[in-house]
DNA sequence: ATATCACTAGGTGTAAATACCTAATAATTG
DNA sequence: CAATTATTAGGTATTTACACCTAGTGATAT
């Protein structure tokens, strides 16, 4: 008989809160002990736990409102080392998986994967402490655990605050002028602050500015 | 008891159906007939079935790759007068559901919403042909039957093979010279195509385009 | 205390995008 | 067959973006 393991699903989508939990039925081992809407929400509820509850997974979505998954996983992994956090994603990207690596997390799963594919990776998570897959091989975790001196916790963003606002505002289809208008600065400051970030980001356009911040996060829509 | 219902799910995420279809097991009178993972695999399935599993209801995800939710129900519902989609999302946004409404869907459930709430959306379509709820009142489905003579499948809804094709390529921050180049067209053309796809999605401009692109899936990103 | 960075603003060009147009041909669909 | 749509291409004018500069101020970190 195998071991009783201590989930936690934290996603915004309550359908596929449900569904999960539902599955889990036909997998007595797995005993799913809470679950939250977003990375607030879990970090509230582990303080207020108070390491009563005894949690062993968290499987955590990357897409959320108020603190998105990655946020949340160098939380909760800084202030919890047992907890071992598995991300799970809508998306296939590589920068994501390094991200949520770099933040503590402990394997990457996808939503058009099954079922059985979530059961394996906590399963394997308990066992070795990392969930391997072709999107994290054990040369990536290895990476990881050499350079986590190298690249210290706090190095979110490269974009500062007011290029960020100016990204957001970007997204929304806003000319430099319309984005100087709502920042009470000039065009040119919008500008100046426009083709530095595209310096930053390596970006060729106002596009690769807007893809960017899809990728990063910097925008939610809804 | 309850007659029993032949239900279709539609999700590019099969954690998602399958998570919904675990859950059905909790309501025996609805039947999971078949799922698919895009438009254009229930399209063809629907096909091939050639009616002889009758299906009462499709739950239509609205963004999925290859062909999305609102183009699918539009041919579903064109070629099956019989068969009700109801519409799924994770975007509570009007301009979706009008959209799904005027292409033939019976109502709009979001994934933020509890799989009880699924359940009486399928009963009730069943048994008055709509989901009335905040986001489809009766006034709107009264709307969209009074004006389906006047608006009929006039094709706003999707982008063409070449259109899209173009929106790939900004995505990538090209020019339009860059993409005539790809494409092999003239610059002007490019031009009329990117002209004609904002008025299609109502972008102000090329970030719109890639803003669109995301939501829609007409990207991925690595 | 001084170098770095964020934020601000401007100048001066060129390149590109955008807004309105027309218009032909091919493909599709009722 | 007739109507519509997709795809193609062009004209003309205006607006915006982009590139490459300088430069001051204030905050922060070494």
């Amino acid at each position: 008989m195998k071991s009783e393991i201590n989930v936690i699903i934290v996603d915004d989508q309550k359908l596929m809160r449900q569904g999960i939990i539902k599955m889990f039925e036909d997998h007595a081992h797995i005993k799913v002990v809470h679950e939250a809407a977003d990375g607030i929400e879990i970090i509230n509820w582990l303080k207020e736990n108070n390491n009563q509850i005894q949690v062993d997974v968290i499987l955590m979505d990357m897409q959320m409102p108020n603190m998105d998954g990655w946020e949340a996983t160098e939380l909760v992994t800084r202030s919890y080392k047992d907890i071992k956090v598995i991300g799970l994603s809508s998306y296939d990207n590589e920068a994501f998986v390094d991200r949520l690596m770099k933040n503590g997390g402990r394997g990457y799963l996808l939503k058009v994967q099954e079922i059985s594919d979530i059961v394996s990776a906590i399963e394997q998570v308990m066992e070795i402490g990392y969930y391997l897959s072709e999107r994290v091989p054990l040369s990536k975790i290895q990476e990881f655990l050499n350079n986590s001196i190298v690249f210290p916790s706090f190095n979110t963003s490269v974009l500062s605050k007011q290029e960020v606002r100016v990204v957001q505002l970007i997204c929304e289809e806003k000319t430099s002028q319309e984005i100087a208008d709502a920042l009470f600065i000039s065009r040119k400051t919008v500008e100046s602050h426009r083709e530095r970030i595209m310096a930053k980001i390596n970006a060729k356009n106002m596009v690769g500015i807007a893809m960017y911040a899809v990728k990063h996060q910097l925008v939610k829509f809804k």
